[in-house]
DNA sequence: CATGAATGAGCTTTCATTCAT
DNA sequence: GATGAATGAAAGCTCATTCAT
């Protein structure tokens, strides 16, 4: 049977978690909050620290600065899509494109969970993404996407493959951020990851067949879908 | 021959244009260059003003408020990108799949192009994007998709080719936003290009298999690469 | 006769004046008043602005920061100095030393008028102090008082009355910042201009002589009362 | 001979002293440091407890406040200005005008030896100079100084005595200061000590002269170098 | 005694928008 | 129409001091 089970993956949750007592998590807790109800633009210190139930005071002694806060939320996410991805990814129980299909299926019905919190981070990108821990953060799911693409692609030349690699990540997060950003049904959820994984697919398979054509002859191809380039 | 000359399409460009003369023309250019030098926190009425050479009151009259500037920046390039659109994939006089990529690789080299503007004005996004007209411009885009899929997908049922559609133009722009986001040389534009060609072609390809697939037998398909969705 | 009339010269004055009526007359008038009755530490945009019945917005318009308020207020009393020391040192009706001391009761008595003011904005210096414009206008006084001294000491070696110059004015200023620290009587100021005078009177009649020793005999000179060095 | 051995003098040291093991004597330090390498703005209780490796508590234990602290450094400056005072000035081994030069150059030296930390003190002079407190410990050169003056001008009246012994005090220490503003070679120490001391001497012999001018014929002085006042 | 988390008033500066001229 | 001075709320951040543990 070809049914994807949805992942019973632990989809991912902004901070509501552990430190629930410490301050850092209450400020944490308060700043998803007034990301979410106020959005970006009214995100405020101390706002937050109000939200929080804290001085301003405080909140600086636990935060540098305002930029801090929402890069250590966005931080908590992108651990969060690398466990995703990894737990999935990896999981070699299952055949390749299934996992992909659920990878992608799971990561958009995490996007569009808290949608709101994600919308209005995204909006505040400018005031963290230029922090030198970001694109180390960003880059933690490399290693994992590349053992995937090894496994799928084996024959395939380094730099296409990671050409791929790059191509397929960054399409996903990028075009699942803006698919969540209008307020989604599980059906829509499921017909567009769907979609996205056969289009991940359908371009793996014919990376596969790619390097193969190298070895066979091309002229068989069907002329009027056009030729694929590499 | 399958080489895919670059299309001598007019590259998008931001409003150094035919208005040159008016107020509302040196305004626009002047927020471009604010919004190009000194990035989308620093984008302030009086800046932009100034930069014009024009009365803060003077700009007051054309625009009512600062997101009507910038949203009619973003308008105009929604309006270039729709041409730009338009003139490729309605071209039949060569074939869809190299329309694509033309349209995928001059979208890209534009997208590259004064991507710091772009870069600011996305920054920017939160401030205009809720404009109501703001989606009707996103959607301008949508009857040259369609047909262009219409044609390539005539056996498709229509929400599959929507979904498809959508998808496409997602992935074309918001893909093509993050790759711009940090300067590129013209063959990393190509590599990229090439391969999110490859990626549509082998997507609408496997659709036109899929239509087709219901009608034979599934087994043929090789294994090792997994089995498409659908 | 040799009494010293002292001078009926303009006496320095703060911003009291001809610009009363615009902004930056006001604003500069409320900062001498904010300084004067709260002392530096209290010394704040909003308190200026207040006192100048402006808004904060509008100083800045005139005002780049607040140390900009500051060092406006030191150049005036500098330039207000200069003028002074060039009125009073140039003036060759008079014999050297009475202008001398001219100058020094003059300058005593200005920096005890309005002496709160004064020590506010001294203990404000290291707000504005780094500016570079603030070496230029300290410097603005040398080529006046070079004058003096070459007149004064025309057989001096160059270095030897350059560090004499300098001595001087650091003594004057220095010196006379100190001593308008606490209130003063005229009698008080009379005496210690009079002792301050006659420093600097035997200090270059010292270098006078001096020059002319290396011509003659040294022993003829007086030894109780020690040995001038050099 | 005249050559003035630059003294072998303690030259006066900052608090890296004796207390060195308890606390306050690790809170003094810290606090030195802080103020050499931070400068009186960012002189903070908690920067210094931090670098004390206290707790901001136990600071409060041993100072009621920042001024205190900053109080407490200014003072132990005091007292070694005394002592170098009181050890150059009351050696009678030396004639009184030696021993002058080589106070002067003493007390220069020490002003640029850590500069920073002394100019930093005299930045935060406004929060600790109204203490009751600091009128006493300024005032403690005093005596040193009137037996010096005494003993250069046994014939001079009180108060003229007086005023020269204030003058020559506040001449010394202000110029001092803002003399070691700027780095300075031991040339230039030499150089500006050289000089001060001149103008010292020279002022002391004048009063010496004028005390005996009073006994004598005045009109034997050469008049174009003006006459001495009082 | 020692700790250091918590406070919150207070600071400087910015900026979209208005409106008298 | 055009001007640009004026507004003032609002932002990010600091720091002396206290006090429960």
């Amino acid at each position: 049977m070809n049914k994807v089970t949805s992942p019973r993956i632990s989809t991912r949750k902004l901070p509501k978690q552990a430190r629930s007592n410490d301050l850092v998590g209450a400020i944490l807790q308060a700043a998803v909050r007034v990301l979410a109800e106020e959005g970006a633009h009214r995100f405020t210190t101390a706002r937050v620290a109000e939200r929080a139930g804290v001085s301003v005071g405080s909140l600086y002694q636990y935060f540098p600065n305002k930029a801090s806060i929402l890069f250590r939320l966005q931080s908590e996410e992108w651990q969060q899509t690398t466990t995703l991805l990894a737990e999935i990814l990896s999981d070699r129980s299952k055949p390749p494109f299934e996992r992909l299909r659920s990878l992608v299926h799971a990561f958009l019905r995490s996007e569009c969970e808290e949608a709101s919190v994600r919308i209005a981070l995204s909006d505040a990108a400018p005031l963290y993404r230029d922090a030198p821990e970001a694109e180390a953060a960003k880059r933690a799911t490399e290693p994992v996407m590349e053992a995937f693409m090894l496994e799928v692609l084996p024959a395939t030349p380094n730099p296409v493959r990671d050409v791929a690699s790059d191509l397929i990540m960054t399409t996903l997060s990028t075009v699942g951020q803006d698919f969540s950003a209008t307020p989604r049904t599980e059906d829509e959820i499921a017909a567009f990851s769907a979609a996205m994984a056969q289009m991940f697919c359908a371009y793996l398979e014919s990376l596969v067949n790619g390097a193969m054509r190298d070895r066979t002859a091309r002229a068989d191809r069907p002329h009027q879908a056009g030729t694929l380039p590499i």
